[in-house]
Order: C-alpha cells, then sequence, then structure tokens
DNA sequence: GCAGACAATGACAACGCTGTCATTGTTTAA
DNA sequence: TTAAACAATGACAGCGTTGTCATTGTCTGC
C-alpha cells in the first residue's frame, strides 16, 4: 500500500514542480485569454480541448502552445454546466479490506487526475435490498459520467442490467477469463490461473494431501479461485479428498474454524490452501493453538498479498494482485467508453505468487 | 472499519428510500421551477437555499415545502459557476494505515453528504520539500473551500502558517490538549491521557518494569504518548528505567527491533508499552521468536486498534480512537467555519482503552 | 475562372445559479 | 396621517463554458 500511495504521490509532485509563472498562480486563466492570445474565437479554443475534429493542425498547434504558456485549466463548474457532461465518475465499493480500497482508490485517481476528471467516492451495502435503486439515485444527484464498479457489485446481475438500460457507462471489475463480447465493460482478474499456480507449487514441493478452505460462495474470485484449485490436482494426477474442501467465508474467523476441521481429521493434509490471506491468518492462529508447526509439519498459502500476510509468523507465502495497475486500467477503460472511443482490447490480470515462510516442500 | 462503513451506507440508504415519485427522480429540477411553485422570484428562492437573512419566515417554509415537494437539488456546477464557493473540500493525508485513511474518509463523506459538499481526496507525501507549494497548488486548482488536515500534516508548521496567510480555511486533527486560541481550527486527540489510562492500568496489574517503544519523533502523537507514559509513572512512584526506552518509528520491524533489544537486556522488563499496534504486532513477533510467552512472562499493549491487533495471537490490549467520529466532528467544524458560524467550542477525543490477552497481571 | 461542395471558424444564446441594485411592502416616530 | 427608515422581494446581468447555426475560407471539377 505505502508503495502505491508514494507512487501516485510522486506524480503529483512532479506535477506540481512544473514551473509555473506567478501570474498563472495567482490569476484565474479564462478561455477567452487563450483565445486572444492565439489569436483565434473561444470557440475554436473549446474544441481544441476537446478534441473535437475540423480544427486545421495550425491553428490547433498554436492554440496548445497558448494553453500551454498561460497555463490554462478549464473551469469544471462551467463545462459541466454547459454541457451534458459532469467530468465526475463515481467509484462505488463495498469491501471490508481498506487496503484493497485503497489501493484502487489510488489507482483511480491517478488516472482521473491525469485526465482532469473528479472521482465521487461512495461506499455500500451491496447485500442491502435497496442497491440498484441506490446506485440509480447516486448517479442521477450528481449526475456521474461513469461508475467503476469491483467485486461484489461488479457481480451484481440486476445492477448490471439496470445500468445498461438506462444506457449508465460503466466498468467491471471482476474475477474471470477476458471475454471478447465483454471486452468494453470489464477488466478479467485470472484468479483461476493463479489459483493453477499456487496448487502446482505446492505439488512441486511434493504435497499430494492438500486441503482447501473456500472463501464466501457468492463472490464469483472464491468459485474461480477453488476451481483452479481444481484443476491443477487434475492435470497433475492429484486425487481430490472431500473431506479436504472446507466451506468458508473470506474471515479471519473462518480460517481458526477451518484449519481446526482439518487438524481433527484422522488423515490430515500436509498444505492448507487459504482462499485469502485473512483465512490463512486464522489457520496460522488455530495450528498455533493447536500446537502443529508452520511450516515443517504443514504448509499454509494464502491469497492476495495484504500487508499483514508480512507480518504474520510465520510470513504468508501468498498470490499478489496489482491493484492500483488494475484500478488503473479499468479507469481508463471507463474514460475511453465514455468519449466513445474504441475499447475492444481485453484486459486481463495474473496474479503473481509470492514464496514466503509458511510454506515448504514436504519433510 | 466495516462497521464503519456500514454506519454511513445505512445513512445513506435511508435518504435513498425515502419515496420520491417519478417525474422528479427522471427530470432534472431547476430552481425556477421551485419558484414558481412556491410563487416568489427565483432570488428568494436562492436566499432560502443559502440560509440568507431577510426572508419572512412564512415565505421560507413556503419554499422549503416547494423544494422538498419537487425534490430539488441545486446544481453543483451552476452554484460554484455563479458564486466564489466550489462547495468542495480537501482531504490531504499522509498515511500508510489504511484504516485509519478510509475510517476518516468515511465520516468525512458522511458530512459531506449531509451537507451537500463534495470531497476531493488528495494522497501526497508529507515528508517531500515542495508539499506546502503541492497543496496551495491543489487548492487553486480545484477552487476548494476547505481543508480537512491529519498528521503528519496537520503539525507542519509552514503549512498552516501559508495556509493562514492565503486566508483558507482548514482543520486541524492534532495530538494534544485543547486551546481556546485553536478551537476554531483544531479537533484534538488526547493521546497523552490515553497513554496515562495504559500506563496505570499495567502499573495496576503489579508491572513496575515497563519498556515503551517511540513511534516517529516527528509526530506529535508520539511524543505525547510518550509523555503520557512518563506522567503515568511520575504519578505512581515508578522510577523510569532509560534502557527501557527505546526510538522507533510506527513499523512492524521497529517493534521486532526494539523487542529484541528489551530482551537482551540483562534486567527485563515485565510489560512493553508499544506506541502503535504495528510495533506490538512486531514486538509479539519478536517475543515468539525468542520464545517468550505473552502475556505470562511478558506483557505487550498497543495504541490505535487497528483491525489486525485482533488477528494477532494472542489479542492486543491497546487503546481505541473514534476515528469516524473524529472525522464528521472536524469535517463539521471546517464547514461552519466555511459558512462563517461561530465556533468556539472546543472538540477534544479521548482514546478508550481496550483489555485484551497481550496482556495480564504480573505473575 | 467560377459555381458548387465542403472544411474551418466564429457569433451568440444558453446552462442554472448568485451578486448587485432597484423596487415594493411594512413599520416607526412625530 | 405621513415621511422617513428599514425589511422583504424581484429584475437582470454575469459566471466560463458548449451547442447551434451562420459565416468565411479553400478546394474541387469543368
Amino acid at each position: 500500500m505505502s508503495i502505491a500511495v508514494r507512487e501516485s504521490c510522486g506524480k503529483v509532485l512532479f506535477c506540481a514542480r512544473i514551473s509555473i509563472d506567478e501570474h498563472s498562480l495567482i490569476m484565474k486563466i479564462t478561455i477567452s485569454e487563450v483565445a486572444a492570445k492565439a489569436g483565434v474565437s473561444i470557440k475554436t479554443v473549446s474544441r481544441v480541448m476537446n478534441n473535437e475534429a475540423g480544427v486545421r493542425s495550425a491553428t490547433k498547434e498554436k492554440v496548445q502552445a497558448a494553453m500551454a504558456e498561460l497555463n490554462y485549466k478549464p473551469s469544471k463548474a462551467a463545462r459541466s454546466l454547459a454541457s451534458t457532461q459532469s467530468f465526475q465518475i463515481g467509484f462505488i465499493y463495498d469491501n471490508p479490506n481498506a487496503y484493497y480500497v485503497i489501493d484502487m482508490q489510488n489507482g483511480i485517481l491517478d488516472i482521473c487526475r491525469q485526465q482532469n476528471y473528479e472521482l465521487l467516492i461512495h461506499p455500500c451495502d451491496a447485500s442491502s435490498a435497496g442497491i440498484v435503486e441506490e446506485v440509480l439515485t447516486l448517479i442521477k444527484r450528481s449526475s456521474l459520467d461513469g461508475l467503476v464498479l469491483t467485486p461484489p457489485l461488479s457481480e451484481n446481475q440486476q445492477l448490471i442490467f439496470e445500468l445498461q438500460k438506462k444506457n449508465v457507462k460503466f466498468v467491471r471489475v471482476i474475477s474471470g477469463k477476458g471475454r471478447q463480447e465483454e471486452a468494453d465493460h470489464c477488466v478479467f482478474l485470472n484468479d483461476r490461473a493463479a489459483s493453477v499456480t499456487i496448487t502446482e507449487y505446492l505439488i512441486e514441493q511434493g504435497h499430494k494431501d492438500i486441503a482447501f478452505i473456500c472463501g464466501d460462495g457468492e463472490h464469483k474470485s472464491s468459485r474461480e479461485r477453488f476451481e483452479g484449485y481444481q484443476q491443477a490436482l487434475k492435470n497433475n494426477d492429484v486425487e481430490l479428498t472431500p473431506e479436504f474442501i472446507i466451506d468458508g467465508t473470506y474471515s479471519f474467523e473462518s480460517g481458526v474454524q477451518g484449519a481446526k476441521q482439518l487438524l481433527a481429521l484422522d488423515k490430515k493434509p500436509t498444505a492448507i490452501f487459504a482462499s485469502n490471506d485473512e483465512i490463512a491468518a486464522g489457520a496460522l492462529f488455530a495450528c498455533r493453538l493447536e500446537g502443529v508447526d508452520i511450516p515443517s509439519e504443514l504448509s499454509i498459502v494464502g491469497f492476495e498479498n495484504s500487508p499483514f500476510s508480512r507480518q504474520t509468523w510465520p510470513k504468508l507465502t501468498t498470490a499478489a494482485q496489482p491493484t492500483s495497475d488494475i484500478a488503473r486500467a479499468a479507469t481508463s477503460l471507463l474514460l475511453k467508453q465514455i468519449r466513445q472511443q474504441d475499447t475492444s482490447e481485453i484486459l486481463e490480470f495474473n496474479p503473481e505468487l509470492l514464496i514466503r515462510e509458511s510454506s515448504s516442500a514436504i519433510g
């Protein structure tokens, strides 16, 4: 997280440091001053600003030079009053993981700043009955130009349906493999592939008795991760033991319970693959209570690379999602869509395996 | 954290559920329609909206009724274009603790929504050389009406000086005891008092050899917490042992190092007071490495009540700050100031002691 | 060289509100 | 009862852009 913030700051600072002459720092420059300087009408400046067609390139350059020289910044208020756009997008989320939210937010802010958009933050309760209405009202009230949606909101079919019906622009960050027909609206997280990688890593370390603690069943990521696990076992001819599959939620408590259940089995697993780091931390906790040494007696791996995965003992082996990059990609995609630009490229992100101390070769 | 989010959501939902007739949900209501309905001029509606003096109360009520009936929401763009305000405040922060940031943000958003203001989020690097210029540029660029500042930014004297010079409204969240002359601009966190409470709790448990691991020296909170510790020792005639005071930063790593240093002493402490939960978690980690049992051999207490303080083993005794409430109070204060309302009340918050499993009576 | 077609540019109203100042209504004091 | 003083309200321009449509400039093909 800390790194992401600094990164984002770096950019801002950089902007702030570009030499700005005193005049433009104090005065508010309007479009007509730019027009005067460039020797054109304000409408032409407006055209250049909005990248409209039908401006001679020589004129365009003159205007851009004038803009740069005066350090002109268009007034958002005037723009949105005069046009149908608000130059504001929304980030609606329901996620208890503050680090995830902050990383997303920083990534989104990055792109918004670059492209002179504003961000409206709206935490909500995705499981509430009125959630669809809530979001629609929000869009109207604040006249948002678009929406960034993360799980579980991005998986709410009714919401997606209503948004499309009302012709609201949005991007969804979702678990799954890229599909061409969704390319305009989605950024894909290939949790499944990462899950295969993690499981195969454990198999390579000699583990055959690998348990799996599931996350929330409603979350698609949870299903994807489970399927990746299954697939890896199959690919490597390792038999799946039904008792090793534990239901759960994405919580510490769930990890504690799941691990206890597994440790009570006659035939115990030699490794536990937890659907996220919180579960893994819970499992670690349970093992400590029961006096099971990690990783010599049992390997535990997580998923997500939460900051606290480095603060457990031992440090968790896990998979890292490039959250800020995902946010940046999603936001860029959304803004392209708002501007009606072409967006047929499929954006897919693969989490990366981070091997730390909670896992080892089977002894 | 989770609770705070839900709380905030609860409110939003409540708003969204107020029955809204179809018409006003689809159409954009303007001030002139309200004026027509109330039988007054648009200027009078504007006066009511802005709570200006000189409107007969009967008229005011008529207008308010019309507003409510039409579910009128003023256009922010038009308002800020016509007036000198932007109806937007900024939250500028540099804090690696995502949970703290999210809690603050949620509290600020709460009040902003209530009072129809917008929030601009700006993460930054407080230690950068150009930070003051960066903030000033930001204010101008986005024409912000005010600023919410948290440590360490709220402690940057040069920044405060420049803001006052340029007559920018702001509130600071700072560690310390309420002082009347700063009442207009500050919300105080009485870290010192909380620190006294924690230390006295340890003393009551029979501890006399209490070590202290400091946080970042530049942070006022760190000094306040240390002073509270010293004061409690003094109040209770417990002698301060210089070797028990360890320099540090607000980090896990710092806790690991600090605890190692303490455990290497000939005369070891029986309790460690860590300046925050991260340090405490690090200390816990180090003790485990060295085979020291917590709390039977050594008590460890933290500060801040981070979510992971409940996920360590054993769970950390700590002090909880009501972060969202602080944010709400700060934002309300800021908005009052922006509206030139009277604000002479001193706002002071006392963290609360949470006794969990990492501390016990001396055995 | 010139009508016709099209590309580039500009004039001007409009967006929804607030600030200023003029107008109307109401009270006060003699 | 009436002028003066003041409270309440309204008319209208203007905030900095964009949309519409008119105008000007430039290039075809004959």
